[in-house]
DNA sequence: CCTACCGATCGGTAGG
DNA sequence: CCTACCGATCGGTAGG
């Protein structure tokens, strides 16, 4: 999986079919991206290291050695899926950024779209969130440098909303946007997909109460 | 360990002992509370399910075997650093609402108190805030309910802060409670005892925010 | 708290 | 993608 699904699994179904599981029709073979996504909600459901190779080829519906015809790791798959929230992060960043909107809706549109993502990525975000840790010490150092590149994105911004006299100068730009980071971070903690705030809401929510908190 | 420390372990230090693990003197014997301890470091650092008994006895100078004459099962080290968690938070939840401060204030002296207890029991609260989910269904159950209890007095402050006019009615009572207690939380994630930040000044800052955001 | 051990499960490979 | 398998490690127990 490399660009983000913009939309969330449909509501009132359990989950969006992880490949062809006997769906009414022939057993296709499983691509590598099957297993990956696979992956990224079986680590959400039980862990990184909950979750074994043999758990992981049942919800496929093969046996966990012929993942290895796909894979060559299990590191591996942990990897794939944490890269992938990065980028989409710094993508959006670098998206945002490049506009010459008022720091104020910058920054609201950095967090907006970074709910978005977190709801239309639920699985993803969750096993980024809470397992990138589990990583080799070289690819965590690395994804721990791409988050902080991340966050300076919003420390940037900030200091616009400061610098344009919207946001009160005694703030401190990097605590405000660590706590605006725990709160993104967070929605896939508790956001469902058919509760009755959209994305777009939340965002907007996190937004306000943040923009209104430091002004 | 059943009440909680107050002070943060001592800056430059390492971290605190576990146990007596020959720091000079004889090796006496470990107790249940030393197990205890070291597992919610343990579980803290490399999460529960990447923890072994082995590892576990390592830290305390013995063997995976010799922690049973301690505990009756690894599942029950986890539920004793979860229910410190919860009760911990219960008792401060229990203490502020007796009071008859002021609405506003009463928030922030929860907010305040959270944040000086997770930076007291930083590893009781990781291993509380990441891996209670791995609890066997009952006792997770019983965990969500009491933290939804405390959610709870989150939600019943806030109220009595728009019932006196100093937050606008517009706010969804749930909602704030919700994006407070990620806030909270995810303060284990970045906290450093050795930081320029006192808990107080962090917990103050969190209610600057939210109390200004809300107005 | 150790010795000695249990059956189960782990990530992964060789060969087809 | 399966068969058949590897050595390592897992949580835990009996007996002292």
């Amino acid at each position: 999986m490399t660009t983000p699904p913009t939309e969330p699994a449909a509501p009132g179904e359990p989950a969006e079919p992880v490949g062809p599981v006997d769906a009414g029709g022939p057993v296709r073979r499983r691509s590598r991206a099957d297993v990956v996504t696979a992956a990224g909600r079986l680590f959400a459901e039980r862990g990184f290291h909950g979750s074994s190779m043999r758990d992981l080829g049942d919800r496929l519906g093969l046996l966990g050695s012929s993942l290895y015809a796909h894979i060559g790791s299990k590191s591996e798959l942990l990897e794939e899926i944490v890269s992938d929230g990065v980028r989409w992060c710094l993508d959006l960043a670098d998206e945002v950024l490049a506009t010459d909107d008022p720091p104020a809706l910058k920054l609201r549109r950095l967090i907006v779209g970074h709910v978005e993502l977190v709801a239309a990525n639920l699985d993803t975000w969750t096993t980024f969130v809470n397992e990138y840790r589990f990583l080799p010490d070289e690819q965590r150092e690395r994804v721990v440098e791409l988050r902080d590149r991340y966050q300076g994105a919003y420390r940037t911004v900030l200091k616009e909303c400061v610098a344009e006299g919207y946001v009160r100068e005694s703030i401190d730009e990097r605590l405000v946007a660590t706590y605006l980071l725990s709160l993104l971070n967070s929605v896939c903690d508790w956001y469902r997909p058919d509760g009755d705030r959209s994305p777009a809401d939340i965002g907007d929510s996190i937004a306000d109460l943040v923009l209104e908190g430091i002004r």
